[in-house]
RNA sequence: GCCCGGGUGGCGGAAUCUGGUCAGACGCGAUGCCCUCAAAAGGCAUUGUCCCUUGGGGACAUGUGGGUUCGAAUCCCACCCCGGGUACCA
């Protein structure tokens, strides 16, 4: 076997030279990750330090079998972002740890009964082992896990916080309930009207539950938006998920019963054409107002539809009159209640005014129910939702609807029938869950003293072992009656314990304060920690977790902040959300047979290789394909710089760079710029490893014919650019040309001088078609160049008779003749 | 329906923010050559499409149709297609 390349001085040909070590990532990349372990390298402690502190962090992974290849992008991604942060002077917290609660791991058990937590820790050595593998610059003393009660005591520490404050509470409502999983679900897990995690459509349960009151936070989630550099589309996801939404609350008062009834309107403009009013079937008076066996029916019916059924907007609307009415505050008119399923009963109040000229779906029901159509605004063809001219309102008409709008707002307070009001879509979170293998609620329930929170000092408290994990409509916990009874904490009498666990989005809520002060056993972080390195500076993850994770985290933290127990308000400064992996154009998927295990990569090119490759794909934003092929190209590239590299070192000594300004140096300074502005300016991680292929080529067109310290220089250079994608190549590569540590250095700077040329090429157009390129100095004035370019023979041919009527100099650039 | 993205060679993608060097960096694939007993590995070269007899030259080309401009992949308008988010939210 043979390898590497030497010139033949008398072919001038590379030709294969024995003595030459092959590119062998087995042998470079052990050897640099024990250095970087055995010297403590990633490795930052809070103590106080001259550089600024970066918090670069990737969201933990869910420890499951292998990673895959999404790993392997956002965790080469973020420690791209490490290494750029730290070799440019700053001090960088890259922390890792686990989201090791949830469900897959339970279901797992209850398939095999072998008990979640070994399940998942044999995930978790696997996802160590092989983040090692990859080079990744961890500091592994920080590593956590949210399954590890040292952990999740914290977690129950914070819960009870937020109870302290009421912001868990306890209540009985209306819940989506996943059958397959035996679980509820949080809104945001159920998506088409189906369970997030296994498809199966979700069924309303009422159920004792525990929530977060996320809403009080909704106006600040919203506003604090602004503070943070997140990705637009992100944003704007969040927003609408709030769904605020500004108007007027308006009571309706059903005089036979005497009750009034207020509704939420983002239009009172047109509160003149509300000519019937519906309540939702959950609504609680229905009964009351009328208990027949028509009503009863469409209740339950209503009650048993699927949310997806229920969801469709095609469907014919549907409702029973309850032979009652209500009184148009406006008019004064008695108009009739009706009960429907197109209203919700978890938006608004749970009745709303029908408006059917000015709203669709008042319309469909008006027209499927021959009701009343009165248009009050002039806005075209009914149903019309736009602006107008204000019709049939009394004393508003002729106004103009927007005004309007804001007159009968401002009557309706005076009269004390109404008053401006805001709503909002968001829900707040619920974090119960019936299943086992979760961070268990802290609360105990004493038949004396009712609920009561289990004291700090008593934490954690741990979820004990049990024989069947099988979810039966309650929390497996249950079937634990050594743990589920105990005492009271306050007249030590017999109780129960809280059998539900939480969702493991709670974990996952705070867990970027624990990597500030991991091991601290007295309080969930000091809080010198937290100000030292929150807010994270730099936070990477996937599209998916745009509204949960996201939401929940900054719902966390601004509640913390209102405990003052940390000093920010937002926890991600910026966001960075990576695409998919995709093979073949589809989804990996284990039932397609084309997950890609970068296991396999890495073994057969090396991790270096597996790192750049999938940087190089495309965008890291974007969804990527990947393709076997392809994988191959990176590595003869890194092989190529590794030769040069060993070539370099074998056969000349270390020397300045020549200064002369050669190409070859022209080259090397103009990929430290380009990589240099790749990196700070957004995330094109696959142009600048594109830059440092083009400065190999260079260096292996130039090799022998450039000064030998240019040729080292750029060598050296190729090395330290590549270091934050190909972190042991690269340190390889630096060592072999200078015998330093690459991640000592100072990120290369570019010299300007080296950037800019004496000599342009000046294109010449004829009326914007390039015709001719001539050398001109980068100094001349328009005149210069516009007298050049007219001397282009080129120029003369083209002319043929036709008169220049128009000369347009771009400085440094072009002339364009506009010729007729 | 509404809100975001995005449509560029055989393929992944550059260039789009800031209009300006025959658009196509870099890589894959393909083709040819070199090295080799041979293969692998590697090196060198070519590679948007079409046309002309070559040297060489010409025409066309960034989803479609318009527009602005001396000049448009880039800016504006309309449309088509693909992907994602979201939806009886009153």
């Amino acid at each position: 076997m043979s390898h590497g390349f030497a010139p033949r001085a008398s072919t001038g040909r590379w030709i294969p030279l024995p003595t030459v070590e092959r590119y062998d990532p087995k042998a470079i990349e052990p050897k640099w990750q024990k250095v970087w372990a055995d010297e403590h390298t990633w490795e930052v402690s809070n103590e106080p330090d001259e550089r600024p502190s970066q918090y670069v962090l990737v969201m933990l992974p869910y420890p499951s079998g292998e990673p895959h290849i999404g790993h392997l992008k956002v965790y080469s991604v973020g420690d791209a972002v490490a290494h750029f942060a730290r070799r440019n002077g700053n001090r960088v917290l890259n922390p890792m740890g686990y989201d090791a609660f949830g469900l897959p791991a339970e279901n797992h058990a209850i398939k095999t009964g072998q008990h979640p937590r070994e399940s998942t820790e044999a995930a978790i050595r696997e996802f160590r082992r092989q983040f090692r593998e990859w080079g990744i610059s961890i500091d592994w003393t920080r590593e956590i896990s949210t399954h590890d009660p040292r952990y999740y005591r914290w977690t129950q520490w914070i819960f009870l916080r937020m109870y302290e404050r009421g912001l868990a509470y306890r209540k009985e409502a209306a819940v989506k309930w996943c059958p397959k999983d035996q679980t509820v679900l949080a809104n945001e897990q159920v998506i088409d009207g189906r369970c997030e995690r296994c498809g199966t459509p979700v069924e309303a349960r009422q159920l004792e539950q525990w929530f977060f009151r996320i809403t009080d936070y909704a106006d600040r989630l919203l506003d604090d938006m602004q503070t943070i550099e997140w990705p637009p589309h992100v944003v704007t996801m969040q927003r609408n998920w709030i769904g605020r939404s500004e108007g007027a609350e308006v009571v309706f008062r059903c005089e036979e019963l005497g009750i009034d009834y207020p509704v939420f309107t983002t239009r009172p403009d047109t509160l003149f054409g509300a000519t019937f009013f519906v309540l939702a079937p959950e609504h609680p008076d229905i009964l009351r107002l009328n208990d027949s066996q028509e009503v009863r029916d469409y209740v339950n019916h209503a009650l048993t539809e699927s949310a997806e059924e229920r969801g469709d907007e095609h469907k014919k609307k549907t409702g029973v009159p309850l032979g009652r009415t209500v009184t148009n505050p406006a008019t004064g008119e008695q108009i009739p209640m009706w009960v429907a399923d197109y209203v919700l009963m978890e938006y608004g109040t749970g009745a709303v005014m029908g408006v059917p000229a000015h709203d669709t779906r008042d319309f469909e029901f008006a027209t499927a129910f021959g009701l009343e159509i009165r248009r009050v605004i002039e806005c075209g063809e009914l149903p019309c939702t736009g602006d107008g001219a204000m019709v049939n309102s009394g004393r508003f008409d002729g106004l103009h609807n927007r005004e309007a709008y804001e007159q009968i707002v401002a009557w309706l307070e005076s009269e004390g029938k109404g008053e401006r009001s805001v709503n909002y879509r968001l829900r707040d979170w619920l974090l119960s869950r019936q299943r086992y293998w979760g961070c268990p609620i802290p609360m105990v329930y004493c038949e004396t003293d009712g609920m009561v929170p289990v004291p700090d000092d008593q934490l954690p408290v741990e979820l004990p072992d049990i024989e069947d994990y099988t979810p039966k409509g309650q929390s497996p916990l249950a079937t634990a009656t050594d743990w589920v009874n105990t005492t009271c904490p306050t007249c030590g009498g017999p109780a129960r314990r809280e059998t539900d666990t939480m969702d493991t989005f709670v974990d996952s809520s705070w867990y970027f304060l624990r990597y500030c002060d991991p091991h601290n056993e007295s309080e969930p972080w000091a809080r010198d920690a937290v100000d030292m390195w929150m807010p994270v500076d730099q936070y990477i993850g996937g599209i998916e977790h745009a509204i949960l994770h996201l939401m929940y985290a900054r719902f966390f933290v601004k509640a913390l902040a209102d405990m003052d127990l940390v000093g920010v308000q937002e926890p991600f400064a910026k966001l960075f959300t990576q695409g998919m992996i995709t093979r073949d154009g589809a989804k990996m998927s284990k039932s397609k047979g084309n997950v890609v295990a970068p296991e396999d990569y890495v073994q057969r090119f090396g991790a270096d290789t597996a790192r750049c490759y999938i940087l190089f794909i495309g965008p890291p934003s974007l969804d990527a394909d990947w393709q076997d092929a392809g994988v191959g190209g990176v590595h003869r590239f890194l092989s190529r710089l590794y030769t040069a590299a060993v070539e370099a070192a074998a056969t000349s000594s270390p020397d300045d760079p020549s200064g002369e300004g050669g190409e070859l140096l022209r080259k090397t300074h103009w990929a430290i710029d380009k990589v240099t502005r790749d990196m700070q300016t957004d995330f094109s991680f696959n142009t600048a490893i594109a830059a440092v292929m083009e400065l190999t080529n260079e260096i292996y067109r130039q090799r022998d014919s450039a000064p030998a310290g240019d040729v080292r220089f750029a060598i050296a250079t190729a090395g330290s650019l590549i270091f934050p994608f190909a972190p042991h190549l690269g340190s390889e590569v630096y060592e072999l040309l200078t015998g330093r540590r690459v991640w000592e250095e100072p990120w290369p700077k570019a010299d300007p001088a080296l950037l800019e040329r004496d000599e342009i090429q000046l294109v010449v157009q004829v009326n914007g078609k390039l015709i001719d390129r001539l050398p001109a100095p980068s100094t001349a004035s328009q005149d210069e160049l516009e007298e050049l370019a007219r001397g282009s023979d080129k120029l003369a041919a083209r002319l043929d008779g036709g008169e220049i009527v128009k000369t347009v100099v771009v400085p440094g650039k072009l002339v364009n003749f506009v010729v007729r």
